[in-house]
Parts: C-alpha cells; sequence; structure tokens
DNA sequence: TTGTAGGCGTTATCAG
DNA sequence: CTGATAACGCCTACAA
C-alpha cells in the first residue's frame, strides 16, 4: 500500500496532474465532467493529498492558530466554542497549538508561521512579556487575549484583549470590605513578582488601604509549590494550613473561583460554614462558581464576548479593515453570590 | 524580510546547503568549528527551517497525536499532562488535534498521518465506532482510550482502554439499592442508542432488576437538547423539571459528575437537601466531585493509568514490544462521598 | 569533512 | 478547458 500520490489519481484518471490539482482544490475552469470523474477516483482509491506539499507550495492558508498555554484552565475551554463558531462562519479554521509550560511560545508561533502559512494567530494565556517590537516581527497580525498588559507593553501597537486585573481585583475586595469585613486573607501564586497574580494582589492592596487596613503578612498567603497552581487541591492545602494557624480573618480571596472552591472544602471540613464563619469570594466566573453551593462570589469575566473580539480584532487586521481599538479592555461583572455576607 | 531559506544560510556562511542542514540536524560528521558558526549566523538571522518542507522529505518523525473530540472535556484535561510527561521522557512529541463533533475522525487521522508522518495516535473520546478494518487501514499503531468499546469492535484487534461502563454503572446504581432506594430517576443523553450513555443505562436497569425494581419510564430523563450534553446546566433544567413535575423519587443517577452538580444545584434552589431529601449519584471522578459540597458520590476512573497505560501500549506497539493485552479493560472505584445516604 | 544535484508531492504559470 | 514544467524549501545520496 504504497502512498497514492497525485501523479498516480492522473495517470489513473488519463489526465495531467494540474487537472487533478484543479479538481481537488475547487478552482473554476475545469469541465465538470472530468472532475466528477477524478473526485470518483480519488474516492476509489482513498487518496489523500499531503498537507505538507501543499503548505510548502501554497502562498497563503486561511488558517488560524490559538496558541494556548496552560491548556487544562477550564477558563479558556469555554472560549474554544466561540472561535470555532465565529471562525467557522468566516470561512477561516483554526488549530490549537499547546504550548508547553517552559516553552517560548514566541518562537512556536514563528516556526508555525512558516510551516502552516498562518494568516493570524491568538494568545491565549501565558505571558508573552515581551518586547513589542518581537511581536512585530512575526510578520502576520496577532492578538493577545486575556493577558494583563504588561508595563513593557503599553505601547500602542501591541494588540490586546482583557480585563484590567488590578481594577476588578479592587473591586472585589472593596465589596468585601463594604461588606464589613477587615480581616481578609488572599491566596495568590508563589511566584506573583508580575503577570495577574501581581495585578490582582495590587488590586487587593489598594482595596484595603482605601479603607484604611492595614494588609497583614500573616493574611497573605501562597499558593504550595509542590501542587499545580490555582487547583482546588491547592486552595484546600492553603486554607487547612491557615485554619490550622488559628489565625483570625473573617474573609478570603482567592484569586480563581477554582482555588475558591477548595478553600471552601477546608473551611466545610473544619466545622465552619461559609459564609456564616468565613465569607469566600473568588474570581473568573467559571460556570461551577454559580453551580457551586453556595454559589460563589466572583468576577466573571465576559470570556464569550472578549473570545468573540479577539476574533473580529484579528480578522479587521488581516483584512486590512480599520481597528478602532486594538487595545481593549473589557468590564467584568462582580458576580454576588452566597459565599459572602455582612458582618 | 522576505523569508529566509536554507540557501540563504549556506550563501551567507559560505558554504554548501548540506552543511547547514547537518548543522541543523544535529549530523555527526561535520567540522565543530563550521558547524559553530552556520548556528551563530543561524540565530543572529533569526533563521527557521520550514516544518513543510522538512515533513515532506523526512520519512519519519517521533510524534504521536492525540485526536480528542469534546475537548471541553474535563475528565480529559487531567489526561494531557501525562501524555506530557510519559512522551517526554522517551523522546517522542505529541500533537493534540481536536476533532470537531461533526468531523470524521478518521479521515482526519488519514490526513494528519501523512502530513506529519505519525508514529501513533491515540483517539481520546469521541465515538469511532468504525469497521475495525478501517482502524487498521491507517498504517500506524493506535490505542482507543475511554472509549465504550462496541459490539462491532470486539474483534480482538482493536486496541483499546477503558472502563466496562456498563458494569461500573451497576455497581453505583446497586449501591444505592442497597442504600434502601427504590425510586432512583437517572439522567442520560437524549440520543443514547449507543456509546456510554447506552452502556451505562444498561447498567442502570440491570441493577433494578436485581433489586426486584421495575424501571419507572417517569423518572428516566433524558438531557435537553438545546443545551450542551453533560453540564451543569443541562443537569440543573432536567432536575428541575423533575422536581416539578412532583414526581416521586428519592435518588437520581446522572451519568456523569458534573450534570450530578447542576441537579444538585436544582435540589439545593427548591429548598431540599442532599442527601437528605435527595441522593445524588455521579459518575466519572472528576477533581470537582471531590471538592464539591457535599462531595459526590461517584465511579471513579483510574484517568492517569488509562492515560499512562495508553502511551505504554503505543509505544510497545510502535517499537514492536510484545503487547501483552491489547484490550485493557480498568477497574474504577465506587467512591462514596456525602451525596448520598440510606433509607 | 564538504559540496552538487535530484527529488519529496503539490500548485502556479504558461502555452496549447 | 488542459497538460507540461518550474518552483516551494529541505534532505540525502553521491561524488569530491
Amino acid at each position: 500500500m504504497a502512498e497514492l500520490t497525485i501523479k498516480d489519481v492522473a495517470r489513473i484518471c488519463g489526465v495531467g496532474v494540474s487537472t487533478v490539482s484543479r479538481a481537488i482544490n475547487n478552482h473554476p475552469d475545469i469541465n465538470p465532467e472530468t472532475k466528477e470523474k477524478i473526485m470518483r477516483v480519488i474516492e476509489e482509491n482513498h487518496y489523500i493529498p499531503n498537507n505538507s506539499a501543499r503548505n510548502l507550495k501554497r502562498t497563503e492558508s486561511n488558517t488560524i492558530a490559538i496558541m494556548i498555554k496552560g491548556i487544562d484552565n477550564p477558563f479558556f475551554l469555554a472560549m474554544f466554542k466561540i472561535f470555532e463558531q465565529e471562525l467557522g462562519q468566516q470561512d477561516y479554521t483554526f488549530l490549537l497549538q499547546r504550548v508547553q509550560q517552559e516553552e517560548d511560545e514566541l518562537a512556536v508561533a514563528r516556526e508555525l508561521t512558516k510551516e502552516k502559512r498562518l494568516k493570524g494567530i491568538i494568545f491565549l494565556g501565558g505571558r508573552v512579556d515581551r518586547e513589542p517590537k518581537e511581536l512585530r516581527e512575526l510578520g502576520i497580525p496577532y492578538v493577545l487575549c486575556t493577558f494583563a498588559p504588561e508595563k513593557s507593553m503599553l505601547t500602542p501597537q501591541v494588540n490586546y484583549i482583557s480585563i484590567d486585573d488590578e481594577e476588578e481585583s479592587y473591586r472585589i475586595v472593596d465589596y468585601l470590605c463594604e461588606l464589613g469585613h477587615k480581616k481578609i486573607a488572599i491566596i495568590r501564586p508563589l511566584y506573583s513578582d508580575r503577570g495577574i497574580g501581581r495585578s490582582r494582589y495590587n488590586g487587593y492592596v489598594r482595596a484595603l488601604k482605601k479603607h484604611g487596613i492595614e494588609v497583614d503578612p500573616g493574611l497573605v498567603l501562597y499558593m504550595k509549590d509542590d501542587i499545580e497552581a490555582f487547583t482546588p487541591a491547592n486552595g484546600y492545602a492553603v486554607t487547612r494550613e491557615l485554619l490550622e494557624s488559628g489565625r483570625d480573618f473573617t474573609a478570603l480571596f482567592t484569586m480563581s473561583d477554582t482555588t475558591a472552591i477548595g478553600a471552601c472544602k477546608a473551611i466545610l471540613e473544619a466545622g465552619k460554614r461559609v459564609p456564616d464563619d468565613y465569607s469566600v469570594a473568588g474570581f473568573d466566573g467559571i460556570d461551577m462558581a454559580n453551580y457551586y453551593h453556595p454559589s460563589l462570589t466572583t468576577i466573571c469575566q465576559p470570556k464569550e464576548e472578549m473570545a468573540r473580539a479577539s476574533i473580529k480584532m484579528l480578522l479587521d487586521l488581516i483584512e486590512d479593515r480599520p481597528v478602532r481599538q486594538n487595545q481593549q479592555i473589557f468590564a467584568a461583572e462582580l458576580l454576588v453570590g452566597e459565599s459572602t455576607k455582612q458582618i
């Protein structure tokens, strides 16, 4: 079963290779009958064109790539459907490129761009805190989606779509303060010197300050190094330790809903109640936050709209339409659930 | 910035293309100094080899593909890490190929095999209820992971790794019966004439029968057509309707943990309690089942082991080692949580 | 150790 | 409408 090539098909049909190529690619100038015949032969003999050869020869494709770091983030999953939908309508296809934690997403992007003749790229998650120059040098349109814009990225050229992590974090912690909480613990990623960990922490600090509350270092908790970050397991472990330490607090802000759910587990397991003994607030607004019992008070990111906007911006860029704003900050929604209460 | 090719690099270095090629591919017979110089030039000029051309020329790669239908299934996500880990150790890389709901995964697989010179394929989820012949005709080793083996697949050639869906479903429903439940509702997928929906339903029927309980059609619920299957939202909607109908039941089996969590929401929202008013049982054993409150009674699939076993089988197949069992049924674990109680 | 040339399977160009 | 033929960018004998 030596692999069939276009030449074989041509030979079998008694036509030239270019004719076969025309048939495959739906070129207009071909006799319908010849085309039909060719397609039948292809069908019968299970001929499959070699994509590598095609990509090599083709000057362009209608493919865009979604680069995603941390594919196990439930938050991103909801966005895929939107991408599929939106791109499908516009006759584009997309491919999902996972990027390993240690990998350089820009290097991967460059390679893929060449290989697949990409039309555009969406970077999802991860941390492209690179020189804007490097991004431009990709040579094709891109959009950073769900990124905390770093200082270095504040140049107007970088295209991104995000929420204002610091501001939203500020908002929910402010809400906790308004409820009367003064001892608010926070769980932050271990290495949060930048990215969302840092921004959200800054929001926390700012909210406390506004209410005249000192940051108590004893209530600033760090995720465990040996458990994956932002998981329920991590939230559980950290919170359990907090409870055992006997430190006094009335509310807990966790920076992610998944972590919050783990935290609740630890609290409930210790025989305490949410929100009666401790208020708990999350971040992100994943589906589960709503279905969890008690439903979580959280900041809900408009993921569908963000996904849609990312596609729109990218396609505008690709098709050379004017892009009104290449840096869009979406407003998130403070979702008040049953996990927090006034004290 | 016309794309740099290997020829350009060769010209710049003042050497032949084959020398550059040797440098890139770590061939042994090359002067270390020339190699170093070439690598420097490559670095400086940002030369990136074109993968399409490489794949076209190459006769083999060390790539295996994971084909995944329904990428938003949290159940699969946990498996990725294992794949990454196991394959990384063995010097293989894998690529994730999502398959749309309507797409033919075998067609996609064939295409990819040609394009990437794949060494092997793992099919995750979906429903390859195809002729075993078609699978064999892929021409490369494959493993079906997490598939409910269909009748037509019981030929000994088909390689798969799975749990016994019917048996495990039987087990958890049997457990509910043992707790004294006689009116056990079930939520099944709308089109469950085959696949896991069917198998798990069969287990339910068999368990009831064992305990001399008639299947009450009024307690056999179907997922909503207009909401994605197996989501909390679906479980919520169906359960809410059930409660409103006033039909009498004491336990609910949902075929998936995500659905179960939605169901619990509906129950709690109606002012009832879990498990005091209704026992709820799920299936799969996702992380959340444990962290949810009350923790769910469920069937926990050994996903890590299954992932590991899939890789092992595939690599054994690829490297021509003897495969002791090419059809492995893993035992799942009945995890008794707080969502069910004796009546 | 290095360079030259041919070919991998397609598509694009250009005559017919 | 159709068929040669020349690329596409790389790898790999083979020759030097």
